[in-house]
DNA sequence: TGTACATCAGTGAACGCGCGTTCACTGATGTAC
DNA sequence: TGTACATCAGTGAACGCGCGTTCACTGATGTAC
C-alpha cells in the first residue's frame, strides 16, 4: 500500500475491504460505517464521498460479491462441458468455494437484508449469478426421462438449499453445530446421494 | 389478559413474548431490550428483575425454543414407528413445520449467535432436541447395505442442511430469493431424491 | 379481623456509549493561460 | 516554466438518537401476630 498523505486514492476500494472484513468478523449487523471507515484510516465523514450511507456500502459489497460469484459460476459451469453432469457438480463445488473464498461477500449477499432489488444493477449481476446454476440444472434434468423429471427450478432449489444450508450450519465458526466432516465432503457427498437419487448416477457408482 | 396494575403478573413471559415477535419481525438483532420492556408495557428496567441481561433473554427464548422443538422432533419420531423411514421422513417434516411456526423460536435457535453452550441448561436440551434426527438417521441408516452406508451423522447433516437451507432461503419473507414452490413440497421432494439415492425408496416408487 | 412489617416487582431518571449523518472548513491536486 | 484558480477528497466538531445498564425509590402483595 502506498504512503499515503491528505488523500487516500482508493478510498472507494478500501472501505469496501474493511467492510467486508468487518463482516466476516462479527456478521452483517456487526458492521459500522464507523469501523469501516476507521479501518481504511479515514474519517467516517469521508464515507459519504464515495457512498450514500451505511446501507450503500454494504450494497456495494454485495454486487462486488456477486460479480465474482458470477464469474465463478460461469467459469465452472462452462457451457455445459464436459457433461451436463460434470458442469453441474462443478457448479456446486464453485458455490461453496466461493463461500469458503469470500465469506464476507457471502454474507453481504445472503445475509446482510439489502434486498437484491435495491438497485436495478444490483438485481442485474445477482441474476446472472443465481441464473447459472439453474441453467446447469436444467442442462442436467433433460438428461432425466420426462415423467419423472423434477421442474428444473426445483431442481436447483434443492441444491442451492444444501449448499446454503451447509454454509450456514457447517462452513462457519459458530459453536454448537460442529460436525466430523468437512463441509466440501458433506455438500459433495450430499450432491452424490442426490443427484442417484434422480437417477442420473449409477446405483452402484 | 387481566387487567395489570402495578404488578405483571406473568411478565417473563410476556417479555419472551414480546422478543419473540421481535426477532421474528426483525431479526435477531433488530430485537432491543428496551422495545421488548416497551412491548411488555413495562420499563426497561424491569428486565433485569427476571434476567441478567439482553443476551439472557434471548437465551431463554432458544431455550424454549428448543424444548418445544425436542417435543415435536421426539413426537415425530415416535420411537421409530411404524417403519425407520417413515420415522425418519415425519421427522424432516416435523422440522420444517416448527420452523414455520415458531419463527422467532427458530432464529433465536439458529441464528442469533447464542451458544449452544452458554449454559449447561440450553446445552441439554439443544443436545437432546438435534439428538432425535440423529437417532432417526441412525435407525434408517441400519436398513442400507453396509458397504454403501454412509454414517448417521453424514446422514443427519445433510437432511438438516437441505432443511435449514429451505427455511433460510425459501421459507422467509426475504425478497428477491423467491422460488414457485412452497416450502414443504420443496423439502419433501428433496428428502425423497435424497432417500432413493441411497436406496431407501425404490427407484420408481 | 386488623395492623405492622418484610418482601418483592415495578418505576423513572440518569449514565456513558457508539452510532449514522450534517456541516462548514481546509489541504492537495490538476488545469488554463 | 510559473502562477491563479477551480475542483475535489478529506477533516473534525457537532447533532440527535436509541441503546443497555445502574440506582435509589415506591407501590403492591403477602405473612405474622
Amino acid at each position: 500500500m502506498p504512503k499515503r498523505g491528505y488523500h487516500h486514492g482508493n478510498l472507494k476500494a478500501a472501505l469496501v475491504e474493511g467492510a467486508l472484513q468487518l463482516i466476516e468478523a462479527k456478521g452483517p449487523t456487526g458492521f459500522t460505517l464507523s469501523e469501516a471507515a476507521k479501518q481504511a484510516g479515514v474519517t467516517p465523514a469521508a464515507v459519504y464521498r464515495h457512498f450514500e450511507g451505511r446501507d450503500d456500502l454494504i450494497a456495494e459489497a454485495a454486487r462486488e460479491g456477486y460479480e465474482v460469484f458470477g464469474d465463478l459460476m460461469e467459469y465452472a459451469y462452462a457451457g455445459g462441458q464436459p457433461s451436463a453432469l460434470a458442469a453441474f457438480e462443478s457448479t456446486g463445488r464453485a458455490y461453496l468455494a466461493f463461500a469458503r473464498k469470500y465469506p464476507g461477500h457471502y454474507v453481504a449477499m445472503f445475509e446482510s437484508g439489502i434486498s437484491i432489488n435495491r438497485s436495478p444493477e444490483l438485481a442485474a449481476v445477482a441474476n446472472r449469478a443465481l441464473g447459472v446454476l439453474e441453467k446447469a440444472a436444467t442442462d442436467l434434468s433433460k438428461h432425466i426421462p420426462p415423467e419423472k423429471r423434477p421442474p428444473p427450478q426445483m431442481f436447483s432449489a434443492h441444491i442451492w438449499a444444501l449448499s446454503h444450508g451447509v454454509v450456514e450450519l457447517f462452513a462457519r465458526g459458530s459453536p454448537g453445530t460442529k460436525s466430523p466432516f468437512e463441509p466440501e465432503d458433506l455438500l459433495e457427498t450430499g450432491i452424490g446421494i442426490y443427484l442417484r437419487g434422480l437417477g442420473l448416477i449409477k446405483p452402484d457408482a
